[in-house]
DNA sequence: TCGCTTTTTCACGATTTGTTCACGCGTTAG
DNA sequence: CTAACGCGTGAACAAATCGTGAAAAAGCGA
């Protein structure tokens, strides 16, 4: 399923931890501390990678500013303690989710299963037409150069439609695409933020093709 | 309709369930428990499972793990208790959704119904016949190049004669086909709708070629 | 908790689309 | 030859869809 790099100095976490992601089908490596961490992840080609904020030489904050440099591969930290949140997230590290001690090896799974659905659509990188700039790594969409902000949803909606570009989708596949498969809601929504995100990309907002009896296209 | 297999270690609710089932039109298999549901899963092509968490030997949280290893066959959950929900929408088993007992029979038609729904696939060829161009995946169509707008029943009585490019279709499989099963309607409205693409097409009005008697079929 | 942002719901109206139906014309069967 | 039938058509009427704004609800951080 995934390729996982789990780095803490106790070992036990790191059997538990590898026991249950052997079993949920992901493949593991381990490392014991943050010089290893930063190395293996630099050959290993992780998919995801599990690190305890507090370790001996490197500790979890800088092993993860150093990976950053060359990759920006999911990392999901554990940390002891609830006050830890505020650094990892202040210091905006690039940290993609994170679980505090002690925790259930079952929560940490649903964050790896949660991470990787999320990591799985940005793989598609970036799309340009015309003044039109969506990079989906990024997260980021411009408009003549000028970067729009934008709010989750309206990405979201966004990316998928790009993903799909000149393909025809009904909403209830953006429905179960973007908002999820156990979501039931009304239609209107659908509409409600496609009028949003039409309004967010101004001059291109014709871009998005109303397909009528159907739902929506874009057309780049 | 649809082929559903039906898992409850309780005979009632597998009949209740089975008959409604059956009256909407499906075709049912029944389970005892999660073993049988898996060696069933396997051989049985089926469209959906409608699934007890609480069964002897294997449960239905295991049974949907098991299954999951070798399709991704929508899954309804059936559960006794609204504490499940943390532990299959929590751990991803990949449950497509969830049904509290007590339910009633019609609220797990109506699941069934959503999910059959959501799984429809989406048209995706494209058919170039001289200068005409079908394409359904972006619901396009071009006559010599040229855009043609379309109303929506105007596509999709399109898309159904190109999908049988060539063959005799009668009235009642068109509107069998492209309006519903449930519809009870006048002969004459195919004619209406066929008149109507006919206008759309332009010079390739006669690829669609009426066979007194009979019905019609496009050439290309 | 409060206040702010985001998401969702909902009802309304403008507009597009769908359906029915009667009539005319050509074809076919008797 | 002619009556019955099948089809095309136009126009009236009925229904459905979409965009929108406003308000309720949910989420989220301080």
């Amino acid at each position: 399923m995934a390729k996982i790099l789990i780095v803490d100095d106790e070992e036990k976490i790191r059997t538990v931890l590898k026991e249950y992601a052997e079993f949920e089908g992901h493949e593991c490596d381990e490392a014991e501390d943050g010089m290893q961490a930063v190395s293996m992840a630099k050959s290993g080609n992780y998919d995801i990678i599990i690190m305890d904020v507090m370790m001996p030489k490197l500790d979890g904050y800088y092993a993860v500013k150093e990976i950053r440099k060359f990759s920006s591969v999911p990392v999901i930290m554990l940390s002891a303690r609830v006050e830890e949140y505020d650094r990892l997230f202040g210091f905006e590290v690039g940290v993609d989710d994170y679980v505090t001690k002690p925790f259930s090896p079952k929560e940490v799974m649903a964050r790896i299963a949660a991470v990787l659905k999320r990591s799985k659509p940005a793989k598609t990188s970036s799309i340009v037409s015309d003044g039109l700039e969506i990079d989906m790594a990024g997260r980021n969409v411009y408009v003549d150069g000028e970067k729009v902000n934008m709010t989750p949803k309206e990405y979201e909606l966004l990316f998928y439609l790009a993903e799909n570009k000149g393909i025809a989708i009904s909403r209830e596949q953006l429905l179960s695409n973007v908002w999820g498969y156990d979501f039931y809601g009304d239609d209107r929504t659908v509409d409600t933020h496609i009028k949003m995100l039409r309004s967010s990309l101004g001059k291109y907002r014709d871009k998005i093709v109303t397909l009528r009896g159907l739902g929506y296209k874009i057309e780049l």
